[in-house]
DNA sequence: AGCCGATATTGAACGGCGTTCAAAACAGTG
DNA sequence: CACTGTTTTGAACGCCGTTCAATATCGGCT
């Protein structure tokens, strides 16, 4: 058995990154194994480590892929007239999130195991993500200091990421009959103001 | 081999909290196995499913007491003089954190498999520690309508609780200079105010 | 065409996991 | 002392991530 040269690597990895992304959105962090992922695109378990280095290197690139997607919406999202955007990348952002609740939690569940950092290409993701809603809430935040517009974004990102997570574990059901959307208007709202 | 009576059934369960706890703060999630915690306690594996369903149930058991030790401390927080309480929450909420980040990650980590809904004392402790918050920060909060209290202090907590999931999980030294607890003095302070 | 070195692919194997359950060992009662 | 009822055990099951020697196929060479 080799060299069946069907595909090549990338193409293989991009496939494994959708059955991934499928079993992921279908059962959440619990179901995402890798004998099911090799199973789903036809391949033996042991195929899967010519492509990525462990399972936990594929879910952080399956992660990597999701937070791109999120991105992407929020660009097009970011595309209105500046006075709504904040309210805008709000509504995009839980759009995103109630449409795939599961694979958008594994992004939360998963761990790098033991003091493992995590890969350049992710933190210039996330950095990316940041620094286009900076931009983007440019007319916003108007006249604020250039110091403290980061960290203000930053936390909105935070405090809607602890909204979501809270959300789709079902725990923020239980404090609160608010849907979760209208809480994150609300932070975005006194944190950036507009939102 | 049967009846020891070492310990009632209470003790037994004790006994595993306190070591699943050990190894939950040591390793993370991750670490935390049915046969790590029964070799802990020096009982076979078995033993454990006599004092809980499963080993998620140990854990959400084991996430109730954490949260209601970071309740114990909230309070003890909120004692000071009215005016900084909000911030005194704040760093108590951080102290915590920081103390034990590997016990606190589980509770974000762990999810119930299936539809698994979450358990009436795990509701029944989520709502007391916003309860607690909305009279604590009664003062704080001022002429504000009764029926907006809660939602502010919801979105408080979750913002919060992103916050320190992020940190935890080193996402947010990634895109922040900032330490997690002045963005989380940032945000208190424009949700309620006196953060 | 036939061969060969290189390599992609396999699948069995290993140790560990959560969970179950029949058997066993004990405490308490009469 | 025997019997009952319960606690505890540990082997067994099916799954997991991961490794690696064996192997089947390819591209290039003669």
């Amino acid at each position: 058995m080799a060299r069946r040269n069907d595909h090549t690597p990338d193409e293989l990895r991009a496939m494994a990154l959708a059955a991934a992304r499928e079993i992921a959105a279908a059962e959440g962090l619990r179901g995402l194994a890798v004998r099911r992922v090799a199973e789903k695109i036809g391949y033996a378990p042991g195929t899967l480590y010519n492509l990525f280095d462990s399972l936990d290197a594929l879910i952080l690139a399956l992660n990597g892929e999701t937070l791109a997607r999120l991105g992407m919406e929020l660009v097009r999202a970011a595309e209105g007239n500046p006075a709504g955007r904040a309210a805008a990348l709000v509504d995009a952002y839980f759009d995103f999130v109630e449409r795939q609740p599961l694979l958008w939690s594994v992004i939360f569940e998963h761990r790098m195991p033991g003091e493992g950092d995590l890969p350049a290409w992710y933190s210039e993701g996330l950095s990316g993500l940041i620094d286009g809603t900076v931009a983007a809430l440019a007319p916003v935040l108007g006249d604020w200091p250039e110091e403290d517009r980061r960290p203000a974004v930053v936390a909105m990102w935070a405090a809607l990421h602890g909204l979501s997570m809270l959300a789709v574990s079902g725990k923020l059901a239980l404090v609160s009959d608010a849907p979760p959307r209208s809480l994150g208007h609300l932070v975005v709202n006194r944190v950036i103001g507009g939102g």
